[in-house]
DNA sequence: TAATTAATTAACCATTATATTAATTACATC
DNA sequence: GATGTAATTAATATAATGGTTAATTAATTA
């Protein structure tokens, strides 16, 4: 049991990194919405309600992570989501913290 | 599908917090300590390594949050996991994540 | 090429989180 | 009641986040 202990400990360095990218409310969201599909920052920001530069933020980071992908078309950025696990963990978590 | 996002985004009050807590690496690791069954803080504090007034800090934080309940026996303190969806959180990422 | 729109980046400040050290409480034993 | 051990709490210093405003880039259009 000792050693089972240890094995979940070692592993949590791979799971903490996911928390604390999703622990972050705008960060969360802007994972929901692209969940949804790829999205412009302008739409993002209105659907968030936040500053334009402070979603830019969190979407740079987000990427930086590698969760997001971003093209250019005219003046305007679309972006969207490229982790195969966040829809899947997403899914499973509503099930188990809202029984949905 | 517009509704669909903007019922997630209220949704994500009730699964943030859960992230804040699980996002400090000593939380979560305690979580998954005391996942395996009650244990002593000084146990806890050995399977760590960290400062034991660190982890009573992150264990009270647990507590409060009401991931934890505790028991004195003489001059030790032992702390149960009773929160539900913990457990079966762990057990899911492990399987998306990890692929375990 | 000046003006406009969309988005990013930089600079900054307030708040919160992390982690340490020192002081305190609570119980047990001599 | 003095001593020792286990744990908590308080006080504090430092690092990281959250979020704002202002400046900058990049493309578009008059």
């Amino acid at each position: 049991m000792q050693q089972k202990i240890k094995t979940t400990l070692k592993e949590s360095d791979k799971i903490i990194p996911f928390f604390k990218i999703v622990s972050n409310t705008t960060r969360f969201k802007i994972l929901c919405i692209l969940n949804e599909g790829e999205k412009r920052v302008g739409e993002i920001q209105e659907l968030l309600g936040a500053k334009q530069s402070y979603v830019s933020q969190q979407l740079r980071h987000l990427k930086n992570a590698g969760y997001l992908s971003s093209r250019r078309e005219g003046t305007q950025i679309y972006y969207q989501l490229i982790d195969k696990n966040f829809p899947e963990i997403l899914k499973s978590l509503r099930k188990i913290i809202l029984k949905k």
